[in-house]
DNA sequence: ACCTGAACACCGTTCAAGT
DNA sequence: ACCTGAACACCGTTCAAGT
């Protein structure tokens, strides 16, 4: 009856920055970041690539605000009642589930530089290794090792997936396939690297990385005793 | 007197991958990623954009290609004769100050998945890490902590020197600027980042990622008891 | 076999003009 | 204040044509 209402084409919602973002990440999640241009955007939020630039200062804002809500996500999620390792181990887990299934949120996390993503997971860290009494003077060497491994890996999973994908191979086709050009390297110059093949292919991802944060929590246990 | 050997802009040494590598990583080093193109590439080299893809597959090949050069540079410089921890420090900090040297390779090197550069490194870290006696089952997960936290560091440095170049701020007055933000923000949702924010002004790089390193590496240590 | 350079199909970003 | 969409100044990559 309506004519006002019923609207066709045309969006009912106005623009914001949270529709902005929030069309963003459908977009990166669906077809990965080389799929988020300007023009897709725009279409998808049926405007003109120019609108959106009223909300949005340019492209590594979109992305870091896109990186931003998922890391919020995450993080909120976490239970807050649990012991300082056990937390950071949460928290580490957390961080790289929320990269698998966002594989673009790694090299956007990592191309924050200090920005609110970032302090979004500092702000859980932090605390936790500080109950874990680390001196107040090794906090930043230690909560920084931390990050920086996580988003080490989360960087390289989003490189595999964005090589898969322009590939036309599954991740686990690339394994195979990286696993395969190993074996095959000259046994003079590269045996170690050959030995590594078999384990290439029967590793778990997420096992590894939590080993690797065991690691430095380890690390950080004996470091408290000799200090 | 000899008008053919006089050459005006023709080059005189064909082209050829070699050549067309050294070629971007002046670029690289001068102008950082972005103004490495197949433009200003083919322009140096006194050639067509498209003869550079006689040689070269995409931009990825050149990117990975690039930094493979460097790679291997960094990893022949390195001592043979230490102790497995001193001889992991040492390649540790050598890829650090390559990566300090040469911001664009370390998002490189990221990118470039398991291909040559990532297998020079390996072939470094692999021996130690086996000497420093962790059990074969155990060494991916080893080697892959140490390699995933320095592309980390890597990336990250990577990251900030982008940011820098294109803000017309230095990587120091970088550093002051998200020190300052961090002082700023909300003393209820982010009190453990605000008390980082002077710290974050007077660390030191270099120091804190090989702290990283130590921590991974006592780790190690601390597992090879408790195995 | 190797090189040339115009052309194609895109990008991010700007900006006069509208409402 | 907010949106439109054409235009600008680029990209990586291809390919007919040359040598």
């Amino acid at each position: 009856m309506n004519k006002k209402t019923q609207g066709t084409q045309r969006r009912d919602e106005s623009l914001s920055r949270e529709r902005i973002i929030e069309a963003a990440i459908e977009i990166l999640d669906s077809t990965g970041e080389s799929g988020l241009t300007f023009r897709s955007l725009s279409e998808k939020l049926a405007t003109g690539p120019g609108a959106i630039y009223w909300h949005i200062a340019d492209k590594s804002d979109l992305l870091t605000a896109a990186c931003d809500a998922i890391v919020a996500r995450t993080v909120d999620a976490q239970a807050r009642d649990t012991t300082p390792k056990s937390g950071i181990r949460k928290l580490a887990l957390g961080i790289f589930d929320m990269m698998e299934a966002h594989p673009w949120a790694g090299s956007a996390l990592i191309r924050a530089g200090g920005k609110m993503p970032i302090v979004r997971i500092l702000e859980r860290v932090g605390p936790h290794v500080d109950a874990l009494g680390v001196p107040k003077s090794k906090q930043w060497a230690t909560v920084s090792a931390l990050l920086n491994y996580m988003l080490g890996v989360g960087a390289q999973n989003a490189a595999n997936t964005l090589l898969a994908r322009s590939g036309e191979v599954r991740r686990s086709e690339l394994l195979d396939g990286v696993s395969a050009a190993w074996s095959q390297l000259d046994p003079a110059n590269y045996p170690y690297t050959r030995s590594m093949a078999s384990y290439l292919l029967a590793h778990d991802d997420r096992k590894d990385f939590l080993a690797g944060i065991d690691l430095i929590l380890s690390g950080i246990d004996s470091g408290r005793n000799t200090n």
